[in-house]
DNA sequence: AATGAATGAGAATTCATTCAT
DNA sequence: AATGAATGAATTCTCATTCAT
């Protein structure tokens, strides 16, 4: 039962892309109303402000990867470190087809100081994605360990994106994933 | 002979922080003016434009980083693994007194697919950060473990430097160092 | 066979007030629509544009005037100044409980100069409102003196309106109308 | 001595004219920008919002008027009757050849409901002509009779001012000024 | 070098209006 | 009659850049 597509989701999954290679304030709403087949004002029959917009954005990710990714880390029948390796190789599944990097990472970095509320999107994102990490983790190691090593492996994930796409290096990014698997042997 | 701030570099130095802390479109020249106690047109006397101003911050931090930082994994007569610590220890200083966190990374997230000569610089920035831990890690390991050593090693430290401008965790960023270093023990 | 209100009269009403209180730039098909628990859209299967509407508005409150107030000024059975009396009861009657004033006289101010329809209109109210006045006061005063009289009338009158509705001061616009009276003792 | 006028001087009276003229909503900064010979953007140069322009329209007739109408009100070696001609009489120069009656008048039934920084403005302006007009009266009546007449004088001022400008009849508007000045007699 | 003023291109946003359903 | 979506033109405002002084 796949959800249907609305135009909604049609915009948010294109303003994604734009917002992704281009970043937030190089993308305009022209731009985006063009990808959609849209003249720019019929964007805000759909959200008030490019910065709604972005924040649908952040939103849409976060649920995808709470649904998708950080779930497996919830799947308490399989054994940690499968889950570890389920878990890793989705994100690197998700990124390495996902053109200009990570979302939430790049907006972190350009806006997360000028825009209030889309900081406190990201941070969730990541909150949760430590937290998911945190719980595989703690099966194995004493809690506060696990959560520098959760912390550890969100940062490193990002950074590896980053290169990734500033080199546009897909090989070193799977080559990291490799080696965070070894984390949990 | 230390060298004298040239009002040129009181612009750098200016840019660079507001460059940073909120990014390269939402940062305007006149946001720099006001900053350098100047007025926006007359930044135009010391750079032709928005772009060349910030290739000169681009390049004054790389230069910087190759003289204090980068400099330090070449000096062969001190062992590698000290060598490390100093190298390690000189970017934790750095980065944890930056505000807005490394302007090449952010800028390498932000613009390096829209302005195409930054990119080149930031390319530049990270293959030399990258070749300063290559040619440390090579004393000790084959050279292209070495190498993935050191793509890692950047990588890291940019996500857990993204980590410390998004959450303010100065801690975390400590900590992450602190593990960087088990890598030459 | 009192009237039956239809939609469009439903229409007119909220679209009157809106009008009244926020002028006619700033008040927006779409705050009609609100006001009326319809789409904006949907206020043109009922008139064919915003102009239309508000000059159906201005139509409206003219028959009212014609039929409630300036009526009276023709009840030639009744002594002239009973006949004003009641004249300017009615009309404080009215304004006192209209928030915003009086729609003509806003619409004169704003947009006669700019919508010539509506002008017409205008015009054609001041001038009925001016010729029940001339009627009562032609019974006492000579014909052009009787007009200059209602010519300063309604002038004064809408003056005390503007003051009223600037002020919130209902009090000063009562004071106006007892003043008013003492033209015909 | 007169003052220089200033290019910011240029632009207020330019939107002074075209404010009155076509109100608040209608007049764009495109009018204001091409009647200045510039374009849109450049006021921007000079004030910094519409309103901010529209507030600066308001406060530098006010101020016209206290300088060269209000002020004579307060000649008190000159007698009150003569003063209240001398007073009427620069009312009606001023309005006689104020293409678009009286922008204070005209906004306050436009926008003082919308815009409440420039409502304050208006009423300071009403407060200063009534104050004016009771400083006259005083001499003659009783404070809170003063009071009465001149706000009634400031109301059927106003409603002239609007039924010249709706009706472009100069002439009544004189036949009123007449008028009024039997309030001293 | 610095300033103040101006520019022009473009940004986000608004809004009356239309149209297929 | 009503709706939701779309349009296109216009509106306010921004900003990098230029230029005369």
């Amino acid at each position: 039962m796949p959800v249907i597509k609305t135009d909604r989701d049609a915009i948010i999954k294109e303003s994604i892309h734009l917002f992704k290679v281009n970043g937030y304030s190089q993308t305009t709403m022209a731009h985006i109303g063009k990808a959609c087949g849209l003249i720019k004002g019929s964007i805000y029959h759909h959200f008030k402000s490019k910065e709604d917009l972005a924040l649908a954005c952040l939103k849409y990710i976060h649920e995808l990867f709470e649904r998708d990714i950080f779930a497996i880390a919830y799947r308490d029948n399989i054994p940690a470190q499968k889950r570890f390796e389920q878990f890793t190789k989705a994100m690197e599944e998700y990124f390495l087809h996902s053109e200009g990097g990570c979302l939430l990472g790049n907006f972190a970095l350009e806006i997360s100081n000028t825009i209030a509320p889309l900081k406190k999107e990201i941070i969730a994102y990541f909150d949760a994605w430590e937290e998911a990490l945190v719980h595989i983790f703690q099966e194995k190691f004493e809690a506060s360990l696990a959560r520098d090593m959760a912390k550890q492996c969100v940062a490193s994930s990002q950074g590896s994106i980053m290169m990734m796409r500033l080199y546009g290096d897909k090989e070193a990014f799977h080559k990291y994933n490799l080696e965070a698997l070894k984390l949990l042997v």
